[in-house]
DNA sequence: CGGCATAATTTGTATGATGACTTTCCCGCC
DNA sequence: GGCGGGAAAGTCATCATACAAATTATGCCG
């Protein structure tokens, strides 16, 4: 608490989060008020001068707050008229990584990988038009042909996966699996590097994937669900014989930011 | 542009996302900056000051901007140090249900969840312990009791699927599970109401759950694997075959608030 | 060259003022 | 009495300034 004049605040202690800033307790409090469902489905919070009053805080921190409220779509304010409750309170899926992320995550995000790509290949057999076909053949060539010109297929496979889950038309698990690659786009990496070095993996990996297009293309789902579960059975133990030396090295699978540029010294005035 | 004196603030246009207020503005910029790759792997932002000049804003945008990009956990910042990316750029997985949320939807959620039970089936029947087993069969016996008592059930039926969650000993299957049953919350007391008007359902259901819990017990895992996803097709049939009447209602599947308590007539001064 | 006090820098908080937009209410008119 | 219009109050958005608190840089002195 500070010193200033004319701004009395009876003293306060403040239990939650004690590592944080002002702002972000409020937020918290805030945040939790919400969720609990007290204050209400749809209506509006108190005024920014009510909450001023009720956590004897500057406007600052309240303001500070409701932004963060508002960047979680919790919270919808209009100008003039009053800050309202959104009842769009799904609390979004984020992986708890923030201990160095082991070679023991890596595989159990894949096994929920494993998963959904046994599910997106079944769906996709049963599902799949003509587009979707050609499609997953295509990216079939074309990882072959990353492969063949020395690439690693990294973006290709991926692609492949990809025109996969678009045949099974569901964007929710679509949009799932593109969060777990997300995490697992390092690993993917490191598999490929190690079997671009093995004739033998690279082949293997090839006739798991030729039996995935196959089964899907024939619209066998039971055989496309197996397909893609034995092709992520057999990546999680490629995963496993991976060389162990790379898992030492902090923050594995973090993506890496693609380009560097010169940060945002024109930005702004556009 | 207001016309505030001292602030000579050359003119500037702003053409990104026209429809939304300052703050998140420049969060959008900001953020865009950072997942693009630009604006360094760990250094630190401009500082806020800086940030004023070149975006010609004033520094309560700026701060709530930054407000924002903290709470998405973008950017951390120590006081008297300066502002810092974090690596940890994932984006997290956010269903879009921003149009009224459909049966077919909720389908289609139900797919996802359809893989998931079904490998974590697989997984508990590898790992269960004699603990997790018996946890299991106890959550059976107490959604019998919840029935047999008159209740709807819903509880229990969630806290069984957890129960099986729980000994596939994979947090990232039990975290993404849990965050597809905030949507699919509505579904399941819905079917469980269905079901309770009818006998032959209700008794179906608790074969399958019957079914699944034997299989893990067993430690068969494809048996499991077989259940579960039995289990989840049938669900699925009977969130077809509900009353088509409630799929017309706004927001189906929105997560009822438990409690509605005074507000936060009492908070802050804690 | 090292250590320590001090200054400069930078984020956190508080406060007041103004603009823009919305809601409410009152007052005159029909 | 009802109704429309406009003023007034309420509310969020933005700007500006000041000070506090923490960190970092500086420079003096031994």
């Amino acid at each position: 608490m500070t010193s200033h004049p004319g701004n009395i605040a009876a003293p306060r202690y403040r239990p939650p989060t004690p590592g944080a800033n002002l702002s972000h307790q409020v937020a918290d409090v805030l945040e939790a008020e919400i969720r609990a469902g007290r204050l209400g489905a749809d209506e509006k919070l108190p005024t920014e001068a009510a909450l001023v009053a009720q956590f004897a805080v500057s406007r600052t921190v309240i303001r500070e707050a409701i932004s963060r409220l508002k960047s979680m779509g919790l919270v919808v304010s209009r100008q003039g008229s009053g800050m309202y409750v959104t009842r769009a309170i799904f609390a979004p899926l984020s992986f708890d990584t923030k201990h160095a992320v082991s070679k023991q995550a890596v595989i159990q995000m894949a096994e929920v990988r494993r998963a959904l790509e046994a599910e997106v290949a079944g769906l996709a057999a049963m599902r799949r038009t003509a587009k979707d076909v050609y499609a997953i053949n295509q990216s079939i060539a074309a990882l072959d042909a990353a492969v063949h010109s020395g690439g690693n297929g990294v973006e290709q496979d991926i692609n492949f996966h990809r025109a996969i889950a678009d045949a099974a038309q569901n964007p929710f698990l679509i949009s799932t699996l593109d969060y777990l690659r997300q995490f697992l786009q390092g690993a993917i990496a490191v598999t490929r590097a190690n079997e671009a070095r093995r004739l033998d993996f690279s082949q293997q990996v090839r006739r798991e994937h030729l039996a995935i297009a196959q089964a899907i293309s024939a619209g066998d789902a039971s055989k496309s669900r197996q397909a893609a579960s034995r092709h992520m059975n057999n990546a999680i133990k490629r995963i496993e014989m991976a060389d162990p030396a790379f898992w030492e090295q902090e923050g594995v699978l973090l993506a890496k930011p693609l380009v560097k540029g010169p940060g945002l010294r024109e930005l702004g005035k556009t």
